[in-house]
DNA sequence: TCTGGGGTCCTTCATCCT
DNA sequence: TCTGAGGATGAAGGACCC
């Protein structure tokens, strides 16, 4: 950052980003309730129409509780690629605008326009700009907030929701993040909340009126952050290459597992999906992890480190029974499972070692998976051992 | 009311090494 | 050879975000 000199910074998020993406296709159901999310008794809410917010329903919601709440919402299964390719076309515009762009998530990003200005105007000609544009080109609802920090414009984005934009000028930065709930702090959650109420703090005006020292004892370096936060101390850049640091898949089934066969058919089935995209990210990892979660939603977690860094299925999930094996009978049933492949590096440094021929045969064989999954449609090709088995008696 | 799936970061504790 | 201090590292868990 140059010293002294004042950045433009934007936060640009979609409004209701999978609906609006639904909608596009269905402007039919334009103005009614509408959630998407997955049909079923353990899904929650991936995104709500406004209609629907106004009648509590939020993101990550129980899906049940939020059907209770709005039972005249249209449900609507979510497609997946379809926000990957709008995503795509919504940071393209992005880069149009200034090449320091942040993704955040699929529907949200930073972007430093503080040298932009000369060519495109000040930040909220910018900033209308870009809504016009998602809106022109795409069809899609954005808001904005512009500010001189990352975390001021991320605030002030939330605060022009829906469809809106606000700008919040330097010196009145700490004017108005005094008048905000402590929630509205990145960092806090549900548990630091709890905290900061029991220490009488409830908004980030009482929380820049609490001493540091006070905050950090109580909080840790967390404390440190959020006063820094609270008096609009935030000059991080808007970062534009983010390293992948790992990858992972897990899944939570319908009915609570008791049965070893089928929870280890399941770890099978997410170790390939690991390891296909750690070959398509070009990354081995160095350490697997495996996650359960039992029926009374305690979560256990346990982690190996590989003998030479992998992106081959088999070793993944080798390392995971492994561990699993470690753990012993299960004390509860098991309703999630989860495999993370950790400490990634570059792949392609020559060929790993190995000193057995079957993980060379097993390498090769992945390699014509994934050479066969790119030209044929998701899940047409999978181990034997994942297929049912009238499936795999045919 | 009952909690998905993909991640990141931080803290704590155990272990190893000097 | 034994013991303890302290740093480095790995593993586990928790909180948070979208």
């Amino acid at each position: 950052m140059v010293q002294g000199k004042v950045r433009a910074i934007l936060h640009v998020d979609m409004d209701a980003f999978f609906v609006s993406v639904e909608l596009l296709t269905r402007p039919e159901l334009v103005g009614k309730q509408i959630i998407v999310g997955h049909v079923g008794e353990r899904s929650v809410v991936l995104s709500a129409s406004y209609e629907c917010r106004a009648l509590g329903v939020k993101s990550a919601m129980p899906m049940s509780i939020a059907t209770r709440m709005a039972p005249k919402a249209i449900v609507i299964e979510p497609t997946q690629g379809l926000y990957r390719t709008y995503s795509a076309r919504i940071m393209e515009i992005f880069r149009e605008v200034t090449p320091l762009v942040e993704q955040l998530s699929v529907d949200e990003a930073f972007l430093d326009v503080t040298g932009s200005m000369r060519r495109l105007g000040p930040p909220p000609v910018i900033g209308t700009m870009i809504r016009k544009r998602l809106r022109d080109e795409l069809g899609l609802p954005a808001s904005v907030g512009i500010a001189s920090s990352k975390f001021v414009a991320k605030v002030a984005s939330t605060g022009a929701k829906p469809d809106g934009m606000l700008v919040i000028q330097p010196e009145r930065t700490l004017e108005y993040l005094h008048t905000l709930p402590v929630g509205a702090l990145w960092g806090v959650g549900a548990k630091t909340a709890e905290v900061l109420r029991e220490m009488g703090i409830g908004t980030v005006a009482q929380l820049a009126a609490t001493p540091e020292n006070t905050l950090s004892r109580r909080l840790g370096t967390t404390g440190n952050h959020l006063y820094a936060l609270a008096w609009g101390r935030d000059d991080r850049a808007v970062e534009t290459e983010r390293e992948e640091k790992s990858i992972g898949a897990e899944a939570t089934f319908a009915v609570d597992l008791w049965d070893e066969e089928a929870l280890r058919r399941e770890i099978l089935h997410l170790g390939h999906r690991v390891a296909a995209r750690l070959r398509q990210a070009n990354k081995v990892a160095g350490v697997v992890a495996l996650k359960l979660r039992y029926s009374d939603f305690s979560t256990l977690s346990r982690s190996r480190t590989l003998p030479v860094p992998s992106n081959a299925a088999g070793e993944l999930v080798g390392a995971v029974e492994g561990l699993l094996e470690k753990l012993g009978a299960r004390p509860q049933a098991v309703r999630l499972v989860g495999i993370r492949a950790e400490k990634l590096t570059e792949a392609g440094g020559g060929m790993q070692l190995s000193f057995d021929p079957r993980d060379d045969n097993w390498r090769q064989a992945e390699a014509t998976m994934d050479l066969i999954s790119s030209r044929f449609p998701a899940g047409a090709l999978r181990p034997a051992s994942l297929l049912e088995r009238g499936q795999k008696d045919k």
